[in-house]
DNA sequence: AGCGCTTGTTACAATTCGTAAGAATTGGGA
DNA sequence: TCCCAATTCTTACGAATTGTAACAAGCGCT
């Protein structure tokens, strides 16, 4: 698959083929199409596609069957696409190794979104950490990591960061101070409220601010905080 | 993951819930269930579910970038629940990171089912993949070996093993203190046990970790470990 | 038995974080 | 404008959590 993924397509009839494989191949994928089975597993022995879309109900051969095969002992990403739309269909072709059930008529469109999608979940993963950059600072939720643009690196301790990440999530927004116990886990802690302050009181002293003009966390008097900065997560 | 797959149910109708839980748990699930997304959050920085199913129309969050978060951020299995049936909502959906989408009203038969079809198909990574390499190191654990890439090379013990292999197959997750104790044979319940605190200890000395500024084992205070790094398995 | 390696336990140091207390700030009314 | 009470900020301290060195127990090997 280093190139474009591969589908192949098996289904009797000639305009449901064309159909879908016109649909994929504008969406960026190679397709091969076939019309029997037999032809379908000729293939297979010199080609190894990505996803296998089959139609259930061949006429030369039990459908379902040849879904066992190629899902269970060969290990195919393999979507069936079937006029059968009782849930017993669905859930006897699931449980016989299929990947995903696509009832007919079908939305082309949906096709290439599951198509995508199983193609995704094969993909290694790749976790993105949770970095949110703001005003000249970069925030790493799994470091724990503050670093500003003018060099200087330091950390923030979990409870911070709760803080702060509630901060990013909703920034020029109004956050009540009851709003924050509720979110942090205050549910027994009456006199919590006060750790609250000092969790801020601590937050602004990493971000530089000054105690006298805060220019990211403002206390809004009687009601709460807001955040005043421009967030981007990544 | 050793014992019965773990599968997240977050829909705020209580019925739903109970439903899908019945169902799953009859079908050898363990699940967990949340009525908002908050508490959903909170409760993924300290488990890994297998299985995510999300509804989507939550009051207090929208739905899909909570989905785009966890799916293709977060590297979880998400399976949208929706009673919103166009296919164009389906399409978005699925392109925003879902790995299915069922549409409501379901039939909890067919859930169990794809359920069963995203586990299988996530199955073959627990194969014999014995080394891993990250952040200049590589871990041999048929060998125990420890090599660095400026070519020290090193041994690690069985119970440092155990606690290394569980930071490399959940990188960038955060492991409680008492989740280590339960895949690694702590008896649950027993005295607190510093044994795990020694271990890690052993651990950081033996990457070269500075103890001021750990870069790969970062411990997060009241909660548990995260590891910092980016494996890759062989 | 003797040796080396692994692993758990203990003890003490370091860190985190809530609480309390007093200082500072805000907003409304005299 | 000035004053006062409510609210918020900051600092200090202590309980809980975690790091790590030192010691001891267990195990395999010769």
């Amino acid at each position: 698959m280093t190139d474009q993924p591969l589908v192949t397509i098996l289904d009797d009839e000639p305009d449901i083929r064309r159909l879908l494989a016109d649909t994929l191949e504008e969406a960026g994928f190679r397709t091969l199409s076939f019309a029997r089975a037999t032809e379908f597993e000729a293939a297979l022995r010199t080609t190894t596609p990505d996803v296998c879309l089959v139609d259930l109900g061949l006429p030369d051969r039990d459908g379902l069957s040849l879904v066992h095969r190629l899902a269970l002992e060969q290990g195919a990403t393999v979507i069936i696409i079937s006029g059968r739309a009782q849930v017993q269909d669905r859930i006897t072709g699931l449980e016989l190794g299929a990947d995903d059930y696509i009832i007919k008529p079908f939305d082309p469109s949906e096709v290439v979104a599951r198509i995508r999608a199983r193609l995704r979940s094969s993909q290694p993963k790749v976790q993105n950490r949770r970095i949110a950059r703001f005003n000249g600072w970069e925030a790493d939720f799994d470091a724990y990591t503050l670093r500003s643009d003018d060099g200087t690196e330091g950390s923030f301790s979990h409870a911070e960061g709760e803080v702060l990440r509630m901060f990013l999530e909703s920034p020029r927004r109004l956050i009540s101070r009851q709003q924050m116990q509720e979110t942090l886990g205050g549910a027994a802690g009456e006199s919590f409220d006060r750790a609250m302050d000092v969790r801020i009181s601590r937050l602004r002293t990493k971000l530089g601010e000054d105690p006298k003009n805060p220019r990211l966390i403002k206390t809004i008097y009687g009601a709460g905080y807001i955040f005043l900065g421009d967030v981007a997560w990544s």
